[in-house]
DNA sequence: CTAATAGCCTGCGAAAATGCAGGCTTTTTT
DNA sequence: AAAAAAGCCTGCATTTTCGCAGGCTATTAG
């Protein structure tokens, strides 16, 4: 029996609870792995169970943006009725189990369980919400800022409850600066002048963000806030 | 009774439909109107009858990003349960029509209508969706190709049918600026260097885009497309 | 019709971002 | 343990973007 008491599945009836649970897989993937590619055919939707995933989009050129994360909870894979190609693809950032539901499936769901598909509904204009927030950030702030932006984003997606303000951070400069749509170069730079002033400090290959109060204030200007 | 067929309240069934017609109100906004301002209290969701609408978020200094367009048949507001406050504001580009549904009555309609709350989500996943692929394209082009990608978008979001390519855009040089994250000077700039090569036309205060797929072409390694 | 205003274009210097290169450290492989 | 590879930092030259300023045009007001 599935342990995420906020995953949306608990929304239906008891019936339908035991019956997505049968009607699941839920494989554990390794760190770097895809979950779905670019381009490829969605057959239904991806609960995460455990573990982070980031959400990508790349270019021809090979330049990748990552504009979503995701973590534990979160659904993935925009669940579509019939079959829609779709250019973003889903590679967790470390060991990760995630449970598939086909389309088929999830339709029957949706029309037996409308809190189910009201709270996705809400999931995703949620999910919606932060995404406009980001484009307002990317599109008014230097590059100082959208570091600071990336660092606050990785911490609140990733802070499990309010186990104080310690944060760690395992990715490298290159998938920071994809994040905020910056290079990797600007990324060291502007760890290093906050690691200056201590507002960060690196630990092995982990950012930890100590103070993550003064970091949220260097931002306030864009109504930028942990909850949306 | 409303006569927008693609208006999502239509997933209802009858009695619903006639019920909600009923708790509408659809006022007629002038153009540059606030249908609802940044920092509101949502008590609703509001549906386009007619018109245009820009979807904002503002920085504290006033700078001013609009993070979706809205046209006929959308959806603003978030819909939410409860009270949310919600940094993002929507402006009527051009005369307009929008309905009003209050959260309760909302509520109560999507308990009894599966089908509408379903193609609400569906909505909802398709916006996010074109978001992220609006972060992709901010995060990677350079000046240039965010002119394209704004020209694109408000034809994307504004051609209604098939009607040839001849879009008119009537948006001044700070309002494209705003879509894309950069300044009017820049797409002064660019719009003239298009002009030189024949890609768009200015009659009067209005662009006209003659050519949208060699645009699209111009922009095409960033797997930007019409139908998402 | 004239004046005033707003929007638009574009040159130019300043500022910011980019991307290469080289040196260093850490991790992985052999 | 040594070698190789990957990641990181930072200086520097180049490119891009920014934003002011001035002139022009079109629209609005008097």
């Amino acid at each position: 029996m599935c342990p995420i008491a906020t995953c949306l599945v608990k929304q239906c009836n008891h019936t339908w609870i035991n019956r997505l649970s049968d009607a699941k897989n839920s494989p554990i993937y390794p760190k770097g792995q895809f979950v779905f590619m670019e381009g490829s055919l969605v057959l239904g939707a991806y609960f995460i169970l455990k573990g982070k995933v980031k959400v990508i989009s790349s270019n021809v050129g090979g330049k990748e943006q990552t504009v979503r994360l995701a973590g534990e909870g979160h659904m993935l894979g925009h669940s579509a009725i019939g079959l829609e190609k779709y250019s973003i693809g889903a590679v967790t950032l470390e060991e990760s189990q995630i449970c598939f539901i086909d389309n088929a499936t999830l339709y029957e769901a949706f029309m037996a369980n409308p809190k189910f598909t009201f709270e996705v509904m809400r999931f995703y204009s949620r999910e919606l919400r932060k995404s406009e927030i980001r484009t307002k950030c990317l599109g008014l702030m230097n590059n100082e800022e959208k570091v600071i932006l990336g660092l606050l984003y990785l911490a609140d997606t990733y802070l499990l409850g309010s186990q104080g303000n310690q944060v760690e951070i395992d990715l490298n400069r290159q998938e920071i600066a994809q994040i905020i749509g910056t290079n990797a170069e600007q990324v060291s730079r502007v760890l290093t002048s906050l690691k200056k002033e201590g507002l960060i400090q690196t630990v092995d290959r982990t950012i930890q963000l100590p103070d993550i109060t003064t970091l949220k204030e260097r931002i306030r200007q864009y109504a930028y806030a942990t909850s949306y």
